[in-house]
DNA sequence: CTTGATTTGTGAATACTTTCACAAGCCCAC
DNA sequence: GTGGGCTTGTGAAAGTATTCACAAATCAAG
């Protein structure tokens, strides 16, 4: 009952429970392995394990009912209580994720915003206002922040970790072009556009030398 | 010599990489496979595995040379030439990602933005004139874009990545939170903060379940 | 030239993930 | 109520990825 499940299973039950809000919407009461196989890139054997390592929510011979496996995943994922978020570096990529207002509809609320630059401090961006970074941990205590955002220069951001681990945070989203190791049992993912960005030049380059290879081809 | 090589093992070669610059600048020229693991989170073990996919870089009671292997890795990610990019949508995520300069420096130039809004055409965002989308076809072909960003509401993703295949593109880094399978031969990355979220939210539900399961402790 | 301290490169072993394939269960039609 | 068409849930098989562990190579010291 609870082996430890992977983050490509994580990752692949969020697109499930994206499907199912988009499938609710449209006032479909009754989906299939396969069906929601085909719209979110898996396979409907992986679709049902997925599920079966939670439990057994679907009804053979019919499929899984649209509303009840929503709130199921929504269970098994956190989502059905809002987790405070801070986030730190207002800079270009800072800001436009303050902005994104989608994150709120989601379950996630910004409710703090640190900067160390001067300049940055007091403004208001959407509806947040910028503090200074060296009150983080009051205001992180003082307001329960949970989740924290690292949207720093490379330079500033392990230190920026280490303070979030350090005031209470539990989990960390790092945007910062660096590794950071998990801090302290606090884990941390980081988005890192370069990276993809290599990840698909080496697919296009190794296509050329393929295609250099094998004569050029149509 | 041609087995497919792994996402996680080519994402790890751009890890490397990255170290290794660093270490070049710094002056540094032998460095093993142990000191390149603990700077990039992987293994001694794994470090060598993924480089012995390609070749036989190292020397043996030595190390790997820095600037050899760097230029190595440059070679064997496609990086020794400058890709051509272009995006589409320029809204919050899009502008952030224009002025993000770290591309230039890292051989992905941004030689053209695309916008549906008829009160952004025309206006220059970091350097870049955004163009009408109804001239993506022709512009694309122009520049010789050779990667697409996809920086659009989820609505309008799928047919801009049809958009962009149809061009010429050959490759596409979607930043729209929506699944979008590989058109047409032509690979894509998603990048999707929200998921990303999501799978913090789980960990951080399933340690509370564990936790209360366990009975609380420290 | 030999010894010893390193560190690579790599088959073999282990661990993890995905796919297969089919019995068990469900519902509709008659 | 019985038959037939579907679809789930899941062990077993296949496929991938990671780790182990050690022979082969390198170099410095004496």
């Amino acid at each position: 009952m609870s082996a430890r499940i992977s983050d490509s299973a994580v990752r692949r039950l969020s697109l499930y429970l994206r499907m199912l809000r988009e499938l609710g919407r449209g006032g479909v009461e009754l989906v299939s392995s396969s069906e929601l196989a085909a719209r979110t890139g898996a396979t409907s054997a992986q679709v049902r394990k997925d599920l079966s390592l939670f439990g057994s929510f679907g009804k053979r011979g019919r499929g899984y009912a649209v509303g009840p496996l929503r709130e199921t995943l929504e269970e098994i994922l956190g989502l059905t209580q809002a987790w405070r978020v801070c986030l730190v570096g207002v800079g270009k990529i800072g800001s436009a994720l303050l902005g994104y207002r989608d994150f709120e509809a989601r379950g996630f609320d910004i409710v703090a915003a640190f900067d160390s630059e001067p300049a940055k401090i007091g403004r208001e961006v959407f509806g947040i206002t910028v503090s200074p970074v060296s009150e983080l941990a009051s205001v992180v205590r003082e307001r329960g922040v949970e989740i924290g955002i690292v949207a720093t220069p490379p330079e500033a951001a392990p230190q920026v970790a280490d303070a979030l681990a350090a005031a209470g945070v539990e989990a960390i989203l790092n945007f910062a072009p660096t590794e950071l190791q998990d801090v302290d049992g606090v884990p941390v993912r980081t988005v890192d556009v370069v990276l993809e960005l290599e990840g698909l030049s080496y697919l296009l380059s190794a296509a050329r030398r393929r295609d250099a290879a094998d004569g050029e081809p149509a």
